[in-house]
DNA sequence: TTGTATGCGTTATCAT
DNA sequence: ATGATAACGCATACAA
């Protein structure tokens, strides 16, 4: 019991550098100049340095190192919600790049009604990261506007005015959609709108547009970014006096509640609907679901965010060139098709 | 130029605890015993730092914090992967604990090859996290065990011995999907597998027994956690000779993957063919999959892994409460059907 | 209640 | 190349 007791407190002290140095027979500095694999140590002391330490467990304190140095190297990500793999293809490049610049990450997860955002936020600044890369951002502009005069902030998929902002052309893709389905010959061609806050509305206003400038009526139905909550929104719709022909959903997770609720109701798409989603996510892709939908990227978007984040650590702050601007791009697959009228 | 420039420093220059204590006119253990709530400041000059705090715009430093402080605090979450919302469940169920403790959550992410479960502990260990919680770990048992002697681990979702696990019973959940589809009057049955490593094992084995029990000739399909993987293996053993009229899949995912490829062929679920996945995640649950599936409660797995986390940290060390086994519950959706033979 | 002083495990500057 | 030593921003035991 004694024994057990020892043994076990003493497993789990931890090594510091100290203990390495006193092993080694050498000071601290130089145990962290190996360390850091700057020069400074010939190459005998070195591998002595590293055979104390690999005896010893030693593992480097990366919350002592980075109070101690000046260095930028930790980049804090937010990424709005584990259950939409866009975010998973963003996180996917951030880390691509991160890796590649021999930047930590620190990783925080939001919500999908926003509720998380300020928490998480306060967290990343609690945590002293150098730069913010937050993806799916939900609360107001001013509020991100706000944040960022207190630490450069990248924001991925969605453009807020002052803040650095790497994003995709929402009004040009919805464009695309919503012209898809009117030259198929829809009429009737309704929009599940994703909750109408700052700096999510360019893909309704693109819809909007196109529909009025083709002489039809919008019909937008207000909803959520989950996908339950989309499937009963659409159920509702689909099941009302004059349905639509064709929904045209804000992104894929709520294009696959589409298509749930079109399940039950025993309609089939795309024979008596189509549908299209927004994302062009990896659930999207699967061959049983096919969804037609407008890719945005998300892996390049998180690379693009990641390199820009990077050059503002390196004090580029050329304001030309904070905010990237991509084109989406239509992908046809198998739940559109030509509305037998 | 100049001006904004200078501006910009001065937004940016982090406030510390000097800064509140001078403008409050108290010394920094006032500061940092009332931003702690920990008693021993009057109410008046609390009100009177909080006001200079807000003012200067101070964010306690919690890299220092930690630093200074003995207090064990702060889970490492480790996920597997971002694409399989299983671990977005287990990590809901994660956050419900610790946010309730008050306990900080610092998260990173694997891949499902693996490869990253070294660097990712790694880097839990110099976070100087107090614990680890380890969902969906692919290394080998002898790894695992190695890392827990460092540090105290939860693994969720695999049992690895001699470390703390939260899991449910594979070899019970393979048996009833197994049974269920002979019940329905299937006999060529395949499994098609996970990576047999360490800790994944039970579900082959409760499928290879049951298969034997009822005198039917296993039939193991070697494949992977992706999706997109396993709709290949799928569609090669769907196109053999004497293709399986029911295929049991280690997970969710993998079962997507059966069900992409049975779309590919044209094979019709569950006329034709019968699937079972595992997990019962949310994709699973979706109206449109209606998988029949296995549910482990992803959600309680979490609260049970953090829970037990936290009491470890605790000191509570007491051997016989250090592994939770929970019963897996059968889910029949619309993917398995009689055989007609 | 309030202030002083020391230490946490590093980095980095300055000698030697 | 190597070694003292002063920060880094905070927690905390202790004194006042």
């Amino acid at each position: 019991m004694l024994l057990s007791r020892h043994l076990r407190e003493d497993a789990l002290k931890t090594v510091t550098m100290e203990d390495v140095a006193r092993d080694a027979g050498v000071s601290r500095a130089l145990v962290s100049i190996a360390f850091r694999g700057v020069s400074g140590v010939s190459a005998a002391t070195r591998e002595k340095i590293f055979a104390s330490a690999d005896r010893l467990g030693y593992r480097p304190n990366r919350i002592a190192a980075s109070l101690a140095s000046k260095a930028q190297d930790t980049l804090g990500v937010m990424l709005q919600d584990l259950r939409n793999d866009l975010f998973a293809d963003i996180f996917d490049g951030i880390r691509d790049e991160a890796d590649a610049a021999g930047k930590h990450v620190v990783l925080t997860v939001g919500s999908v009604d926003g509720t998380r955002d300020e928490d998480v936020l306060d967290t990343l600044l609690q945590s002293r990261v150098d730069t913010v890369i937050a993806t799916g951002l939900v609360l107001p502009d001013n509020d991100a506007t706000t944040f960022a005069e207190r630490i450069p902030v990248v924001s991925v998929a969605r453009k807020i005015p002052g803040v650095a902002s790497v994003y995709s052309d929402n009004v040009a893709g919805a464009t695309m959609a919503t012209r898809h389905l009117i030259e198929l010959g829809h009429r009737r061609i309704a929009f599940l709108a994703n909750p109408q806050t700052d700096g999510y509305l360019g893909r309704r206003l693109g819809y909007d547009d196109t529909m009025r400038g083709a002489g039809l009526t919008p019909l937008v139905m207000p909803s959520s970014y989950a996908r339950d909550v989309a499937a009963r929104d659409a159920a509702a719709l689909l099941r009302s006096a004059d349905a639509p022909t064709a929904v045209f959903a804000h992104n894929d997770q709520a294009a696959l509640g589409v298509l749930d609720a079109a399940f039950s109701l025993g309609i089939s798409v795309p024979r008596e609907l189509s549908v299209v989603g927004y994302d062009n996510s990896a659930m999207s892709r699967a061959p049983g679901t096919a969804l037609t939908t407008v890719d945005i990227d998300g892996h390049e978007l998180g690379r693009r965010a990641a390199s820009l984040a990077l050059r503002q650590l390196e004090g580029d702050v050329n304001a030309s060139g904070r905010s990237v601007v991509r084109i989406p791009e239509l992908i046809v697959r198998e739940t559109t098709a030509a509305h037998a009228s």
